[in-house]
RNA sequence: GGGCUCGUAGAUCAGGGGUAGAUCGUCACGUUCGCAACGUGAAGGCCGCGGGUUCAAAUCCCGCCGAGUCCA
C-alpha cells in the first residue's frame, strides 16, 4: 500500500506529524511530538481503566444516541438496524459489520443505498473468538458497530478521507477527548474481496474506530498487491467505517472491564446468583480485574498457555498464588461470558435464528450450550430465559425482542431440555465405556474420547469427571479440540462448471419475460435469436425457465412445417435458453425466423397453483407457529409442492389441520395476487427481509409478488388470485433436519386427486375388513390385537403339542449304547417347531435328537441332553455333516443346532448319517 | 453441505448369524390393620419399516423412516 494514500490535508492542516513505531513498525499519525509508539495494545498499554477518557460516562443506549445524532447533525440519514442473521446474504449467516447490510449489491454500486450519506449502529455477532470472550475484558460475542457511510462513484462523490478523519476527529473533541491521546495508525485493509487503505483510531491503548476507505478490489490482473492477493481500482469507492459501541461505553467509564461497562447490573446479578461477591468498589479487588485485564489486552488468551502466562504474570504483579488468582478469576470470567453469551442468545433469536445441528441454526445452538455448560459450573439455577428477560429490559430500545419474548421462551426451554437430555445419555454411554475399561484396567483411549465427542456431544472435560466418579482414568492432549478439527475431511470444492455456450450467449440480448405482462397467454410469435444443437434463444417468450424452486415449462416450438416438443427451458445471465426433442440430425430454424411458441397450459397452471399455494401455506404457518417461520427451502411439482420451514419443534397434527384451514380460507377470500417490480433498496424498506424467504434475487429491481398477508420477492408464476388455486391438501410433513419442517401439500386439481387416492386406500383397508372406513381405527386395533393373541396362542399349542409327541417318540428312540436317539421326520413342522420338540426331549435324561421336516426345502434340528453331551455328542456337529447331505448348511451349539438344505430326497439319509456320526462319537 | 452414532418389553439398556435377556416399572399372590419395604410368581416384544444374502437374520448388506451429535 502507497503511503502517499495518508498523506491527508487533515492531518497537514491540524498539526498531525507521522511518525513510526519504535514497537511495531507500523506508521501512525498525532499531535504528540513525544510520541514514540502508535498507542495500540500491546505497543501501548490499556491506561484508560481506571482514567475515563471522555468528559462522562456514557451508558449504551446514551452512546448510541450521540453519536447517531452527532452525524445526523453532520447531514448524515439515519438508518434504522438490520437483523443480526444477513437474511439478504447467501455467503454469510451472521451480520459481521455495519457494511455486510449493503453487500453485495449496495457496494458494487448495482443499487442505490437507501441514503448517502448514512449513519447506522448495526449490531453484529462475531464467535470466531469464543474463547477469549470473558476471560480478555475486552472481547465480546456481540457488539454495535456504530458507523457513517458514503458511497461514492466516479465523478460523484459524497466525501472521501479528509472528511472522515474530520468526523472522528470532532466526535472524539466534542466528547472532551485529550486531542494530543488520539493516534491514527495506517493499517491497510482486505475482507470479502475488497480491499483499501484504513486508519485506526486508537485511544490509550484501545483502538476505538476503524475508518476503511473500500475502492479496491481483488483481480487477478490487478497491479495492487496486499497480503498476498493482486487488486485493481473500483468505479466506486466507500467510506466505511466501525465505531466501537461498547467501546466507547467502556473507555468512558474507565471500568476494569468491558462487560461491567456495557451492563453492569445484569453482571451484578449473575455474580449474586453464583455466590460471588463481585466488589467494584473495593480498590483491591478492582486492582485485580484491573491488572488481569491491562495484560489481557497484550495477549491472546484462548490458548491455554497463554492464559497460564496471564495467570503468572497478574499473580506476581499483584503478589498472590497463581492458584488463589485462577480461583477468583474464573468464576468472574464465567460470569461475563454467561451475561454475553446471553446477550447474543437475545439478539440472535429474537431475530428468528432457530437453535439446530445444521447451519447457522448451529450456531445458536453452540452458544447456548456453552452458556448453560458454564452456567451449571457456577450452579446458577436460573432459566436461561430470565436472564434474557434482562437483557430485554435492558435494552428497551429494542422493542421487537419484548415481541418476542414468548417465542424465545419457549425455545430457551425445548432447548435446555435438550441439552439436559443430552447430558444424561452422555453421562450413561461414558459409564458404560468407563466399565468396560475399567474390567481390562486400561485408561479410556483418544479414539474412544474423540468418537464420545463427536457422536454424543460428550466434552472430553466432561467425561474425564464422570469417568473419575468410577475410578477410571481419562487423559487427553490439550489440542484435543484441534484435533478434532483435522479429522474433518474436507469437503471438496467443486469447480463451477462454465455453461458450454456462454461466450456465445454474452452477444445476445436478454430474452423478454412476457409471461410477467400476461399471465394467461399461452400462445406467442417470436424471433429466432440463435440456434444451437437442439437449443433455440428467443428474442421475448411466455415459457417460464427453471427458477426459485418452480420447474420450467413445457410445450411446442412451431417453425414453418416443423413441430418441436419443448423439454426443458433454463436462464443464463437472462437468456433464456429452450430445449426442444431433437427430432432426426438438425433443427430446420435459423437465425431470424419466426416462430410460434405454445406453452402447456395444464402444466403450467397445475405448477402456478401449486407456487401461490406455496405463499399461502407458508403465510398460514408463520401465523399459526409465529413469526420465526422461514421458509429454509422450496420445490415445486404438478402434482405437489413441498415448503421446508425453520421451527423448533414438531409441528403437531392439531396444528397442521390449522394451517391447513387457514390456508384454505385465505383461497376461499379469493384475494387478488399483485406483483409489481420495485428498487430493491425500497421494497426492504418497505416489506422488510421477509421478502427474501426464497432466497436473495440478484439485480437492483426485485419483483414483489403479494399474495394475501404474504409479501415476498418472487419470480414465478402464479395464478392472479388466490380463489385460482382450489382447494390445498396437506399430505403429510418430515423433519428433515433439526429445526427444518418439511411441509407437502397439493393444490387444485393434485389436492382433489390426493384426497381422492386416500380415500381409496381408506376404502381398500376397510373393504378387507369388511367394514366402513369410519371403523377402520377401531377394527385394525382389534384384529391386531387378535392377531397377537392368536400368535402367542399358537406358540403356546406349538410347545404343548411337543410335550405331547414327546412320550410317543422316545418310545420310538433307538437304543446307542445308554442313548436314547430319536430320529423322526415330523411332517409339516417348521424349524421352530423342530426347536420346540427337540428341547422338549432333551430335558429328558441320556436323550439325543434328529428331526427333520419338509418344509421350503429341508429343515433339521439336532439336540443332545447334559449326559450326551458328556459323552462327547455335539449336536452342532451333527446338524453340519447332516445339512451338507440334504444341500445346505448348518450349526449351532452342542445342546441344540439348527440347519436345513435344499434336497428333500435326501431327508432319511440324513438322518441315518446322524445316527451313524453318534455311534462314531461314542465309539471314540 | 459433509461426517459419525443409535432405534430390542411401559422406561433404561445388554446381546450382535443358531432357544430373545437384565434392571426398574406394572399386575397377582404372600407378609401387614393399612402403607412402605420384603418374598414368590406372572403379564408385557412385527428386535423401527422394506428389500437382499443364508438351510437359518434382532444380528450381515442395501434402501427408507425416526432420534442424537460434531464440523463448515
Amino acid at each position: 500500500m502507497l503511503e502517499d494514500e495518508y498523506q491527508l490535508d487533515f492531518f497537514k492542516d491540524n498539526g498531525f506529524v507521522r511518525k513510526q513505531c519504535s514497537k511495531c513498525g507500523s506508521f501512525f499519525w498525532t499531535r504528540d511530538l513525544d510520541r514514540e509508539t502508535c498507542g495500540d495494545a500491546p505497543c501501548d498499554p490499556y491506561s484508560f481503566i481506571g482514567n475515563p477518557v471522555f468528559s462522562r460516562e456514557f451508558d449504551i443506549a446514551e452512546m448510541r444516541e450521540y453519536y447517531l445524532s452527532f452525524f445526523e447533525a453532520q447531514d448524515h440519514t439515519r438508518i434504522e438496524r438490520y437483523p443480526v442473521v444477513a437474511r439478504w446474504r447467501d455467503d454469510i449467516y451472521l451480520t459481521i459489520a455495519s457494511i455486510a447490510d449493503f453487500q453485495p449489491f449496495v457496494t458494487s454500486g448495482q443499487v442505490p443505498p437507501p441514503a448517502n450519506p448514512l449513519t447506522i449502529s448495526q449490531p453484529c455477532i462475531r464467535l470466531n473468538d469464543l474463547d477469549s470472550v470473558g476471560r480478555s475484558g475486552r472481547h465480546l460475542t456481540t457488539f454495535e458497530m456504530m458507523a457513517h457511510h458514503a458511497f461514492n462513484k466516479t465523478g460523484k462523490e459524497i466525501y472521501w478521507k479528509d472528511r472522515t478523519l474530520e468526523l472522528c476527529d470532532e466526535l472524539l473533541n466534542s466528547l472532551k477527548l485529550d486531542p494530543f491521546a488520539v493516534t491514527y495508525k495506517e493499517e491497510p485493509w482486505a475482507g470479502g474481496g475488497n480491499a483499501g487503505a484504513c486508519v485506526e483510531t486508537i485511544v490509550n491503548g484501545l483502538e476505538l474506530a476503524t475508518l476503511v476507505f473500500m475502492n479496491l478490489k481483488q483481480d487477478k490482473n490487478g497491479t495492487i498487491p496486499i497480503k498476498g492477493e493482486t487488486y485493481s481500482k473500483m468505479d466506486n469507492y466507500i467510506v466505511d467505517t466501525g465505531y466501537g459501541l461498547e467501546r466507547f461505553v467502556w473507555a468512558s467509564k474507565g471500568s476494569p472491564t468491558i462487560y461491567d461497562a456495557i451492563f453492569p447490573e445484569i453482571v451484578n446479578e449473575l455474580m449474586g446468583l453464583a455466590g460471588i461477591e463481585h466488589k467494584l468498589n473495593d480498590p483491591e479487588y478492582t486492582n485485580i480485574l484491573a491488572q488481569n485485564a491491562r495484560l489481557a489486552g497484550l495477549m491472546d488468551v484462548s490458548e491455554k498457555a497463554n492464559l497460564f502466562e496471564l495467570r503468572k504474570q497478574v499473580a506476581s504483579s499483584i503478589g498472590m498464588t497463581v492458584d488463589k488468582l485462577a480461583t477468583i478469576m474464573e468464576p468472574v470470567e464465567k460470569v461475563y461470558a454467561i451475561t454475553d453469551h446471553t446477550r447474543c442468545l437475545t439478539f440472535m433469536l429474537a431475530d428468528g435464528v432457530i437453535p439446530s445441528n445444521v447451519k447457522g441454526g448451529y450456531l445458536a445452538r453452540l452458544v447456548l450450550r456453552r452458556t448453560l455448560r458454564m452456567m451449571k459450573d457456577l450452579d446458577i439455577r436460573t432459566p436461561l430465559s430470565e436472564i434474557v428477560d434482562m437483557h430485554i429490559r435492558n435494552m428497551p430500545e429494542y422493542p421487537e425482542f419484548r415481541e418476542n419474548f414468548p417465542i424465545i421462551q419457549d425455545i430457551l426451554e425445548s432447548e435446555e431440555e435438550k441439552f439436559n437430555n443430552t447430558l444424561e445419555r452422555g453421562r450413561r454411554i461414558i459409564q458404560k465405556s468407563a466399565k468396560h475399561f475399567k474390567k481390562s484396567g486400561e485408561k479410556i483411549p483418544l479414539s474412544q474420547l474423540t468418537e464420545l465427542y463427536d457422536s454424543h456431544g460428550i466434552p472430553p472435560e466432561t467425561a474425564k469427571e464422570v469417568a473419575s466418579e468410577l475410578g477410571v482414568e481419562v487423559e487427553f492432549p490439550d489440542n484435543f479440540y484441534s484435533l478434532i478439527g483435522e479429522r474433518q475431511n474436507k469437503a471438496e470444492e467443486k469447480e463451477v462448471e462454465e455453461y458450454p455456450y456462454a461466450e456465445r450467449l454474452s452477444h445476445l440480448p436478454k430474452t423478454k419475460r412476457l409471461f410477467y405482462d400476461e399471465p394467461t397467454r399461452m400462445e406467442f410469435e417470436a424471433v429466432v435469436l440463435d440456434v444451437f444443437e437442439n437449443n433455440i434463444v428467443l428474442d421475448s417468450t411466455f415459457f417460464y425457465a427453471e427458477g426459485g424452486g418452480q420447474p420450467a415449462d413445457s410445450g411446442t416450438i412451431i417453425a414453418g412445417d416443423a413441430v418441436y416438443r419443448v423439454k426443458d427451458v433454463q436462464v443464463q445471465n437472462g437468456v433464456i435458453i429452450h430445449s426442444v426433442d431433437l427430432p432426426e440430425d438438425k433443427l430446420d430454424i435459423s437465425k431470424g425466423d419466426m416462430i410460434v411458441g405454445k406453452v402447456d397450459e395444464a402444466r403450467r397452471m397445475a405448477l402456478a397453483r401449486h407456487h401461490t399455494a406455496t405463499h399461502i401455506v407458508n403465510d398460514a404457518a408463520r401465523k399459526v407457529l409465529g413469526n420465526h417461520i422461514w421458509q429454509a427451502g422450496a420445490q415445486k411439482f404438478e402434482d405437489r409442492s413441498r415448503l421446508d420451514l425453520s421451527h423448533y419443534k414438531h409441528i403437531s397434527p392439531d396444528e397442521l389441520r390449522q394451517i391447513e384451514l387457514l390456508a384454505n380460507r385465505t383461497v376461499m377470500e379469493n384475494k387478488r395476487v399483485s406483483t409489481e417490480w420495485m428498487p430493491r433498496t425500497e421494497a426492504e424498506q418497505e416489506y422488510g427481509f421477509g421478502l427474501y424467504q426464497g432466497g436473495v434475487p440478484p439485480g437492483d429491481t426485485i419483483r414483489v409478488v403479494k399474495v394475501g398477508d404474504d409479501v415476498e420477492a418472487c419470480a414465478g408464476t402464479h395464478c392472479t388470485s388466490t380463489g385460482l388455486v382450489g382447494p390445498i391438501k396437506i399430505l403429510r410433513t418430515e423433519r428433515i433436519q433439526d429445526g427444518v419442517e418439511r411441509l407437502e401439500f397439493a393444490a387444485g386439481n393434485a389436492a382433489v386427486l390426493a384426497t381422492q387416492k386416500m380415500e381409496a386406500l381408506l376404502t381398500e383397508a376397510a373393504k378387507t375388513l369388511s367394514v366402513p372406513p369410519d371403523q377402520l381405527p377401531a377394527s385394525t386395533e382389534r384384529f391386531f390385537g387378535e392377531w397377537k393373541n392368536l400368535k402367542k396362542e399358537n406358540e403356546r399349542l406349538k410347545e404343548d403339542l411337543a410335550r405331547a409327541k414327546v412320550f410317543q417318540l422316545l418310545g420310538n428312540a433307538k437304543k446307542i449304547g445308554d442313548l436314547k436317539v430319536v430320529s423322526e421326520i415330523i411332517t409339516e413342522a417348521d424349524s421352530q417347531e423342530l426347536q420346540k420338540i427337540a428341547t422338549e426331549l432333551i430335558k429328558s435324561e441320556k436323550v439325543v435328537a434328529l428331526l427333520a421336516s419338509e418344509v421350503e426345502g429341508v429343515k433339521l434340528v439336532a439336540a443332545a441332553s447334559k449326559e450326551a453331551i458328556e459323552q462327547g455328542i455335539k449336536a452342532g456337529n451333527l446338524v453340519r455333516e447332516m445339512s451338507k447331505l440334504v444341500g445346505g448348511g448348518g450349526g449351532g451349539k452342542p445342546a441344540l443346532a439348527m440347519g436345513g438344505g435344499t434336497d428333500p430326497t435326501k431327508i432319511n439319509e440324513a438322518l441315518n448319517c446322524g445316527l451313524e456320526l453318534v455311534k462314531e462319537s461314542l465309539a471314540r
